[in-house]
DNA sequence: TAATCGTGGAG
DNA sequence: TCTCCAAGATT
């Protein structure tokens, strides 16, 4: 038995079969799903796909759509450039494909947000072609069924598990189910072979796996080096004014880009300073609890200030080198929060504020 | 090549 | 509370 024909059988067997996405050819479906997944797992990315595919059922109702449109479906769900890249791609295969997604895998890598990976996964899922996928189950299948060693996201790693990956699509046949075997690498990588524990002895390349025999599961794939995160600082202000607060549109550069933010000083000073200029006297705020949040390569420690305000304020708050700033600001009503594309530490902040807060909004239709 | 880009689950 | 990192791509 070959290894593909062994990953397929076990598949069909004991694999996956009814996630949300699977049992479609649909390209959009099949394209969204894998966008989503992009570094986030199965249980998260579930209840975003289906509120967005109901939202936006076609590629075409996709690419119809504003971007502001589209950022709330995927507020939270974190790498806001996949949202952006989703929505562009959209625009690229109406305008340059007639609408119809490309079957050729290379075309299909050329569009926005699609990598090597996720274009021949595509290409597999929907049209059966016999193209490999390499993402971080199959990494981590790959290396300790061969005992590779390296950090996979080496290049040098990288090649050698591109190649184990190419090889087991050379001797199988011409009738092979590339869906069968595609999700079974996944299927294998996410219930059997895990990150810790893996149930080898469920695990039906067990008996080939290197690391099986040499007991190196544990070792391998071989860990990243990590390294320490910097501390970054900002406060916030909660501008509220008649039952709206106000809020920024960020670039689609960095990080949160394309979503709406609250205003940001340096520190409580620039922003009481701001007050000070933009309300005058008595207004000062209310300093709410400090909190920190996580991100991939930076902490981020956030210090929320309040503010009921009496009547607008004379100017805006200072951003940085931005042209059209103005533009970008905008008052938020508070029972419209639920809808607006929010970060995520910012989504808790308000909610949390204002859900416990009298004549805050209720009884309105959330997406959260 | 290395940095950038989010969030939350799991142990 | 802390570590690790998940169906990666882009710059």
């Amino acid at each position: 038995m070959s290894f593909a024909g062994t990953v397929i059988d076990w598949q069909r067997e004991r694999g996956r079969h009814d996630l949300p996405w699977q049992g479609s050819r649909d390209p959009y479906r099949v394209w969204l799903s894998e966008i989503m997944l992009q570094q986030t797992q199965v249980a998260t990315v579930i209840p975003y796909y289906d509120r967005f595919l109901s939202r936006f059922p076609t590629l075409h109702a996709l690419a119809r759509a504003s971007q502001e449109e589209v950022m709330p479906y995927w507020a939270g769900l974190g790498y806001y450039a996949r949202a952006r890249n989703l929505h562009r791609c959209a625009r690229v295969i109406v305008d340059d494909w007639h609408g119809a997604f490309p079957k050729n895998a290379d075309d299909i890598a050329k569009l926005p947000g699609i990598g090597p990976s996720t274009a021949n996964a595509i290409a597999a899922f929907c049209y059966n072609a016999r193209q490999p996928i390499l993402d971080g189950n199959v990494k981590r299948v790959f290396c300790r069924y061969y005992g590779i060693e390296g950090e996979t996201q080496k290049k040098a790693t990288e090649a050698v598990l591109w190649e184990r990956a190419w090889q087991h699509l050379e001797a199988v046949p011409d009738d092979i189910d590339m869906a069968a075997y595609t999700q079974g690498l996944m299927d294998l990588g996410a219930t059997l072979c895990t990150r810790s524990k893996p149930a080898c002895h469920r695990c039906p390349l067990a008996g080939h796996c290197v690391a099986k025999r040499e007991g190196r599961q544990a070792q391998l794939p071989t860990p990243r080096q990590r390294k320490v995160v910097p501390l970054r600082q900002v406060c916030v202000l909660i501008l509220e004014q008649n039952e709206q607060i106000l809020m920024y549109r960020r670039a689609d550069k960095g990080i949160w880009g394309g979503l709406l933010t609250l205003p940001e000083f340096r520190d409580r000073q620039a922003c009481t300073a701001y007050l000070q200029q933009a309300l005058g006297e008595h207004t000062a705020p209310v300093a709410l609890a400090a909190f920190e949040h996580v991100f991939t390569h930076f902490r981020l420690h956030i210090e929320p200030l309040l503010l009921h305000a009496p009547a607008l304020p004379a100017m805006l708050p200072p951003v940085g080198d931005e042209a059209d700033q103005s533009s970008r600001w905008q008052w938020v009503a508070l029972d419209t929060l639920a809808d607006t594309a929010l970060p995520a530490p910012l989504r808790k902040l308000l909610t949390g504020y204002f859900d416990e807060t009298p004549n805050g909004a209720s009884g309105t239709p959330r997406l959260f």
